[in-house]
DNA sequence: GCAAATTAATGATTTATTCAAG
DNA sequence: CTTGAATAAATCATTAATTTGC
């Protein structure tokens, strides 16, 4: 067999375009009976079958993900330097000879910003250090019942008038706690 | 205005992380003390102040709240779609004799290769017809809908009852297609 | 110019993670 | 707590671009 009929679809420049378009448009994940749709009307311009859309939308939208993670990590990293140069206080944090039951993998004396990118696993046992460590969440210190109202905005905190500007963030369109990735 | 400093808190991407994992860890109404806890260890990694990480808690347990109700309504719409879905049989290549409002401009009956190569306007607005002809897509925030588990080329998976007049071989494992000629 | 060699893109698979239902 | 469905992340594999030496 001297014809080796290329093992993997190979989309059209229509096809491509189309399907451009549509990502462009709005459309990431297609549902079974769109990808049929979608299938049908591309097969004008060549070969097709559902899974190659169901794969590129994938794969697109991955990728795509990927390319914005990338540019925003380098962002991050810059604005991270830049801090760094600017403040150098390592006061707190004094997490060096801490050692606790948890310590059945390693954990850094200093945490570091590279160490907070690492695995999962990390993160996860970090998540619950944190609270044990910073927090005692089992023994409470007394004073907690649930409330924290000394950490709120002194001024202008009434009882009852709610919603001073900041508070009112709560259902409202202005994206507060996010200058950085969302975490999917 | 060169210098806007930047009115309200930033967290930077270690302040976020470790917030989140916080959360994950359980950690969702603080009191004062821990407020003030989690204010002096993350300050290393930027400014921050109490009240901060107030709002961050009250904001993020609200929003997680409210993904969820949004999650649970998407899921039942789409069981409801999933049900309609399975009664219609998808007609293919109707484009030809299509007649929308969107038909504006002059929309070819056939979309020829050539006609794609035009211009920009027609790319785009290609693009959103697409969606609104092929797709139905009501698209409210652009974000997934649906879920096309039936396209994968999965082994064992059978397609639900649709019988589909256009589909043939399409969630076997073959593999397939070789690349159609394009016009080039 | 032209292929062999190398690299970048990208289609296709596999593995992990998430989330809600039972 | 377990499990099924969906999907995101990671990876494999092949094709296209490109570089390179002649």
């Amino acid at each position: 067999m001297p014809q080796v009929p290329s093992t993997r679809w190979c989309p059209t420049p229509e096809q491509l375009m189309i399907l451009e378009e549509m990502y462009r448009s709005g459309v990431r994940t297609p549902n079974a009976a769109q990808i049929q749709q979608i299938t049908a009307h591309l097969s004008y311009y060549g070969k097709i079958e559902g899974k190659n859309v169901f794969y590129w939308f994938q794969n697109h939208k991955a990728r795509d993900r990927q390319k914005l993670r990338r540019r925003l990590s380098r962002h991050q990293q810059m604005l991270q330097q830049h801090q760094m140069m600017n403040q150098q206080a390592p006061q707190l944090h004094q997490m060096e000879t801490f050692r606790s039951p948890l310590q059945q993998h390693q954990i850094p004396h200093q945490i570091t910003p590279q160490f907070l990118q690492q695995g999962r696993w990390h993160r996860e046992a970090l998540g619950r250090m944190f609270c044990e460590l910073w927090l005692r969440v089992d023994d409470g210190d007394g004073s907690e019942f649930g409330c924290s109202p000394c950490c709120r905005p002194l001024k202008t905190l009434e009882l009852f008038p709610t919603q001073s500007t900041g508070l009112k963030e709560e259902c409202s369109t202005s994206k507060s706690s996010s200058c950085s990735t969302s975490t999917n």
